[in-house]
DNA sequence: CGTCTTTGACCCGCGC
DNA sequence: GCGCGGGTCAAAGACG
C-alpha cells in the first residue's frame, strides 16, 4: 500500500484568519483571493510523508493502522499539539478540550446568534421540540429536527494518503453515514463517523479527482476514547503504553501523527529506527508546502530537510500539486491558496 | 441477530 | 425567494 501524508489543518483557526482578514483587508483584492479558502499549514505539517517506497506490506491489505503502529511513543505528545499550537500561536483560544461548550468552539462569527446556544437553550429547545414533535408528527413523519441550534464547526485536520484504500485503518471503527458525489469530481465523498458511543467524531474520506491515487481524509471532532484496536492484531508488537495513548486519549487525532510528530522532533534521528521503513520517507517528499515560513512556529520541525540526509527524497513519483491545486471539494478547502497561487505562477512561467 | 453499507430524501447555509 | 451544494438521517438490504 502507498500512503502518502501531506499535511493537516485545523481548519476553525483558518475561519478566525479567514475572518480577521476579512476584516482587516478588505481594501487588498489580492489578498480576498487569497484567503478564499486558505488553511494554515503548520511547519510541523507542510511537508509530505510519502510512505510509499520500500513498504514490507505490499499487499492491499495492509492497513492504515499497521503504519501508524511504527510510531515510537517514548514521546506521547501528539504531532497535533504542535500543530495547533502552531496554527493557534497567533489566535487566542487553543482547541477546545473534549468536553468543550458550544461557546467555547463556536466560530468567530460575531454576529452569530448560536454562540449562546449551549444547554440552557437546548433545555428550552428540548420543551418546544415535545410540543413541536406532536405538531411535527401530524405533519410529517420526519424526525423532529433540533431548531435554533447551530452546532459550530469542529477543529478539523485533513490529511491526503497516497493509498488505493479510501478507507484507511487508522485503528478507530467508523460507520458511514453517508456518501455524496463531489462536484466536478468523478469520485464520491464518504461520511464516516466513530462508532464508539458518545464520540462524535467524523471523518469525510474523498479522492482527488486529478490523481485518484491520493486520498484527502479530514477528520472532524475529538475523539473522547482510548482507540478500540484492535483485535485483529494491528497493534502487535506494540509497546503498552502505546496502547494507552493509543492515538486517542488526549489527541482526537490519527495515531500516525505522534510518529511524525516524534520524527520531526527528532529531525530524524540519528540511530537507524526499527520501524524507518515506514517512516523515513516521511520528510523527504518533493512536495513540500510551507506556505508560513516562521521558525518561531515550530522550532522542532524541520521543514527543509536536506537532500543527503534523507537518500529517499524523490524516489515516489513527485507529487501532483498543479493537479492537486486544480482539484475541487475538500482539497480546495485544505490547501492554502497560496500554493496554489505560487503553482499558478509557476504554470504561467512554463 | 448485530453490524455495517447503501442510498434517496431531507435540512440548512450560502450566494445570486 | 430560489436554487445549489454540502452534510445528515434513516430505512432497507447485505453480510458474517
Amino acid at each position: 500500500m502507498k500512503n502518502l501524508l501531506i499535511y493537516a489543518f485545523n481548519q476553525q483557526k483558518l475561519m478566525e484568519e479567514k475572518q480577521k482578514e476579512s476584516t482587516q483587508e478588505r481594501d487588498s483584492s489580492a489578498e480576498k483571493i487569497a484567503f478564499s479558502d486558505q488553511m494554515m499549514i503548520p511547519e510541523s505539517t507542510s511537508s509530505l510523508l510519502d510512505l510509499s517506497t520500500d513498504h514490507p506490506h505490499k499487499n492491499s491489505s495492509f492497513r492504515f493502522i499497521d503504519m501508524l503502529s511504527v510510531q515510537d511513543f517514548a514521546n506521547p505528545s501528539s504531532i497535533f499539539d504542535d500543530l495547533l499550537q502552531s496554527a493557534a500561536a497567533p489566535f487566542p483560544p487553543p482547541p477546545p478540550p473534549p468536553e468543550y461548550s458550544e461557546v467555547v468552539n463556536t466560530p468567530a462569527t460575531p454576529n452569530s446568534s448560536s454562540v449562546s446556544s449551549s444547554s440552557a437553550e437546548a433545555a428550552a429547545a428540548n420543551d418546544d421540540q415535545k410540543e413541536e414533535q406532536d405538531q411535527e408528527k401530524a405533519r410529517k413523519q420526519l424526525k423532529p429536527k433540533k431548531k435554533s441550534q447551530k452546532r459550530p464547526r469542529e477543529p478539523r485536520f485533513a490529511f491526503m494518503t497516497k493509498s488505493e484504500i479510501d478507507n484507511l485503518d487508522d485503528g478507530y471503527r467508523w460507520r458511514k453515514y453517508g456518501q455524496k458525489a463531489v462536484k466536478n469530481s468523478p469520485f464520491p465523498r464518504s461520511y464516516y463517523r466513530c462508532t464508539s458511543t458518545a464520540c462524535g467524531v467524523k471523518k469525510r474520506v474523498e479522492r482527488s479527482c486529478e490523481d485518484t491515487t491520493i486520498v484527502v481524509t479530514t477528520y472532524e471532532g475529538t475523539h473522547l476514547h482510548p482507540c478500540p484496536l484492535t483485535p485483529r492484531g494491528s497493534f502487535a508488537g506494540m509497546p503498552e503504553r502505546l496502547m494507552l495513548d493509543g492515538g486517542g486519549g488526549s489527541s482526537s487525532f490519527p495515531p500516525m501523527f505522534h510518529h511524525h510528530h516524534h520524527l520531526y522532533q527528532q529531525q530524524l534521528p540519528p540511530q537507524p529506527i526499527q520501524h524507518q521503513p515506514y517512516f523515513h520517507n516521511l520528510l523527504t517528499s518533493p512536495l513540500s508546502f510551507n506556505p508560513n515560513p516562521n521558525p518561531n512556529l515550530n522550532p522542532n520541525f524541520n521543514h527543509n530537510p536536506n537532500p543527503a540526509l534523507y537518500p529517499n527524497l524523490v524516489r515516489e513519483r513527485p507529487f501532483s500539486l498543479p493537479a492537486l491545486a486544480r482539484d475541487d471539494g475538500l482539497l480546495q478547502d485544505m490547501l492554502p491558496s497560496k500554493v496554489f497561487e505560487q503553482q499558478k505562477e509557476k504554470e504561467e512561467e512554463d
